[in-house]
Formats: structure tokens, sequence, C-alpha cells
RNA sequence: UCCUCGGUAGCUCAACGGUAGAGCAUCCGGCUGUUAACCGGAGGGUUGCAGGUUCGAAUCCUGCCCGGGGAGCCA
């Protein structure tokens, strides 16, 4: 018997096919009963009846949700069934029979929920923002890849930290100290003296004791670095790079966002340009809207929504005061107090996906930031070097692929964009 | 870490000083096209833990534990 899939099903009607997977949901109206199963590619309602399947409509009453099963029928068009199609059943061969699955077809809290994550998975709702942070990720690799930077992977053990006001995860390292990585952004410097158009992929850890729907411990961070690059080459590779992800899952994921009743028409209306605005220019806008803050502040999170839902599009603001950003930062060479970094923020209330930067490449000058900031030296002799052997300009940025997808699927909180979150007060399961 | 709200049946919640309740789930029965099906019946509780006040505490007080929402910080 041919097993296919049930995202497959539309080009096998008036088959008999096999479907693998699990039951989703049960009903029964006497003679006729409903088993719909799900394979992880899609849901399909199998018909059961006493003259079509005997055997399988003797076993329903010891059907329970999340038996795993081996189902046989033939492929029919419905407009009854959800999805379209349904299979009239042959026979059902159960695979394991699943006891007392907790979660049920009912409302649950999220405390609930979290604890049994594992299984939390195989809801519609997880599979679909699952599937469309996978295609975020592919889509980020692709525009990047397309345009000739090499992936470069970032250590996680590391012996410094990157900013260092940031809490990070401390490791014994065979009796030395060691850290779990911020950023890979100081050895993606590293790598794009080498290879020209860097970036790297992957975990990044923060021990910030912080407890917000924007906030992780451990989260997932694309970080492209190009030598010669400035500000400029920033804004227009960080704003390609997210129309390009949003096209990329419009264009493959519909099915997903119309799951998670995402107002599609927000996601269509991104499109080059994204409005740009100085710091300067957001401390009025936010002056309008009664909230004073004091020049040189960075902004919180009500500063963020603010911002971010005054406008349809992402918005970069840039330039903001040194002393609010990290050590390696470039001063905007008409205002030294002003740095040649870049937010973006995500519209309708989302806040920042990105941050990024020119790095500082006069060598005396980063000796005196490290100073001010109250580095050690010796864990960053290596980075120093690069500013001593053929130091150039250069700049990067990070995306934070949890907010990113949090926002695409228009979820609340960034713990439901990561299948296994960690946060302050869970690491299991 | 701080502020704030909460912890009662498997789940989601009600009862707010006087015998512990509902919906769903589970089990039993009914129904030939259901869509979180529906109808009838049954079982199910040391009210997070420890102390205190009271004739009497799920309810009021104190401490602890666990979680939700928010803040500093940041992607």
């Amino acid at each position: 018997m041919k097993w296919v899939y049930v995202e497959d099903i539309g080009k096998h009607v008036g088959e008999e096919v096999c479907i693998k997977g699990w039951v989703y949901h049960l009903r029964s109206i006497g003679k006729v009963c409903f088993v719909v199963v799900r394979d992880g590619t899609g849901i399909i309602q199998c018909v059961v009846t006493q003259a079509d399947s005997p055997e399988a409509f003797a076993a329903f009453d010891s059907l329970t949700l999340e038996t795993s099963c081996e189902v046989t029928g033939v492929v029919r068009e419905d407009r009854r069934a959800p999805g379209g199609y349904e299979l009239l059943t042959g026979s059902l061969k159960i695979v394991h029979r699943s006891e007392d699955y907790p979660i049920t077809p009912k409302e649950h809290g999220i405390a609930f929920l979290m604890e049994r994550r594992h299984l939390w998975l195989r809801s519609s709702r997880q599979n679909s923002i699952l599937r469309i942070r996978a295609e975020v990720m592919r889509a980020c690799r692709d525009y990047l890849d397309e345009r000739g930077f090499v992936e470069v992977d970032a250590p996680i053990l590391t012996p410094a930290s990157v900013e260092g006001t940031t809490t990070l995860f401390e490791t014994d390292y065979f009796g030395e100290r060691a850290f779990l990585s911020q950023s890979g952004q100081l050895y993606n410097e590293a790598a794009c003296m080498a290879l020209g158009k860097v970036y790297c992929f992957g975990p990044t850890f923060r021990a910030e004791k912080c407890k917000t729907r924007r906030h992780l411990t451990e989260f997932w961070m694309l970080e492209p670095e190009i030598a010669f690059a400035n500000l400029e080459d920033i804004f227009q590779v960080a704003e390609g790079l997210v129309c390009y992800i949003v096209e990329r899952v419009l264009e493959r994921h519909m099915r997903e966002l119309e799951n998670l009743g995402r107002d599609i028409a927000r996601l269509e209306a991104i499109e080059s340009p994204f409005v740009r605005i100085t710091y300067d220019e957001a401390l009025e806008i936010l002056a309008q809207e009664g909230h004073r803050i004091e020049w040189g502040e960075d902004f919180g999170g009500d500063e963020e929504t603010i911002l971010s839902s005054a406008y349809e599009k992402p918005v970069f603001i840039h330039r903001y005061p040194v002393k609010a950003k990290a050590f390696y930062m470039q001063p905007d060479p008409e205002n030294q107090e002003l740095a040649m970094c870049t937010d973006m923020l995500a519209p309708e209330g989302y806040g920042e996906i990105i941050g990024g930067s020119e790095r500082i490449h006069d060598l005396g000058l980063l000796e005196r930031r490290l100073e001010e900031f109250g580095l050690p030296r010796e864990p960053f002799e290596w980075y120093l070097d690069l500013r001593r052997y053929g130091s150039v300009p250069h700049a990067g940025f990070g995306l934070g692929i949890e907010r990113t997808v949090a926002w695409i699927c228009g979820i609340r909180h960034v713990r439901e964009a990561i299948p296994f979150p960690r946060l302050i007060y869970r690491v299991y399961p």
C-alpha cells in the first residue's frame, strides 16, 4: 500500500493509500465514526463505518487521542471534511496506544502547556509557528549566501564578554572560567577580515534576570559582518534581508499564517524603503506622545512600543548616544557623542529585532573604550590584533530570530517562537 | 532582583467566614455526516506547603514554595 503524506493527499483522489500518523480528534454519531489523523504535514478526517471497515469500526471505542496508527483507505474530495479531503477507511492499524494524553482540545494555562512543551509541539498552532521559524532561518541563509557571504561559525564557549554590562552564564572550563557566548560578533570581525563578507548563525546566551515577552535566556541570532562597510551599507543589507524574509514566508507559508490568524495585509505592506529616524528625532516623537526621557538614555519597552506602532513598516533608529551603547561602536565623525549605530524596530508594537553598528577600527580609540567601560585587557588582546594588522572600517548587525518569528506569526510572546524556550524560571523540558 | 496578580477535581474556573460547585476531560448508555458534535447517567477533592486568628478557614493574618503579567537590560 502506498504511504502518502497528508500534504500531498490532493494528488491521490480516488486511490487507495496509507496514512501514518497520530489520532488528533475523535467523533462518533453511532453508525459513523470520524477519526481525524495528523501526520505532521496536515490533518485528514478518516470516515469509519460498519459496512466499509468492520474491524476499525469495532476498534473505534478503544482509540484515544495521540494513539499512533496507520490508516488505509480511498481518498475522496468532500466539502464536509476539514481540509477538503477525507479517507474512506478500509483498515486502521494501531502502532501504539496513547494513554491519558494530557493536552485536550480545550483550553489550558500557559504554565501547564510549557511544562509539557514536548507534547504541545504537536498542536497545529505550534506546528505552524515552527514551520515558519524554519522558513525564516532558511531565508536568512539564502539571502546572504546569494550575496556572497560566507557562513563562519563563532564559538559558544568564550573567554570574555562582548558587552561588559550584560550578565553572562559562567561555566568551569577545566579549572578556568569560560562563558557562554552572548554574541558571535567579535569572532565575526576576525572572520570578515579573512573572508570579506561573513555571517554567523547560532544560539546565544544572556543571563539577564528579565521576564518579559521579548526575552529568552537562550535565543538564536543571525549576525552578518562586512569589511569596508559603513552604516549606510548596514541599512541596505538589513532592509533587504527583512523584506526577503517576509516575502518568502508569504510565498511559501500562507496556510500557516492563516492558521495563526495573522493579518496578512500587515505583512504584505512590508517593502523598501523603511523610514530612518535619528535618536534625537525619536525623542521628539516620544515627547509628542507624552513620553519624556533624558537625552542619553536608551529606550525601554514602552518607548519601543510607541515608536514601532507609529509606522506600518519596520523603522530604523540610528545614531544613539555613545554612552547608551556598547564599547566597540564607532563614533559619528560629525558628533563624537553619537554612535554610528542603528536598531530596527518591527511594527505593530513588536519592537527591536535588529541592532547593528560601525565598529571602531582605530587601535588607540578601542583601547581607550575598553578602559572607559572597565573591561579587562587580556581577553581582548586577539581582538585588538585585528586593529594592528591591516585594520579597516567595518560594520555588522544582529537579527534576533525569535523576535522576528514572533512578529511575522503575530504571536505575543517569544517563548512560542522557539521549540524549547529557556526562560528565567524555566529550563524544563 | 523589584512591582503586581494568582495557586480549589485531569484541565479551565466559581464559591470570598458557616456541609466543596460548574463546564470540559474520563467511564457507562443513545444517535448514519460529525466539525472543540449532541443527548442522558456515573465516578472524581487533605482547596500549593507550614504556622496563626476564630465556636468554625478554600476564604482573614504571617512565612515559605511554585507560576502568570510587567520593569531594569537587550536580539
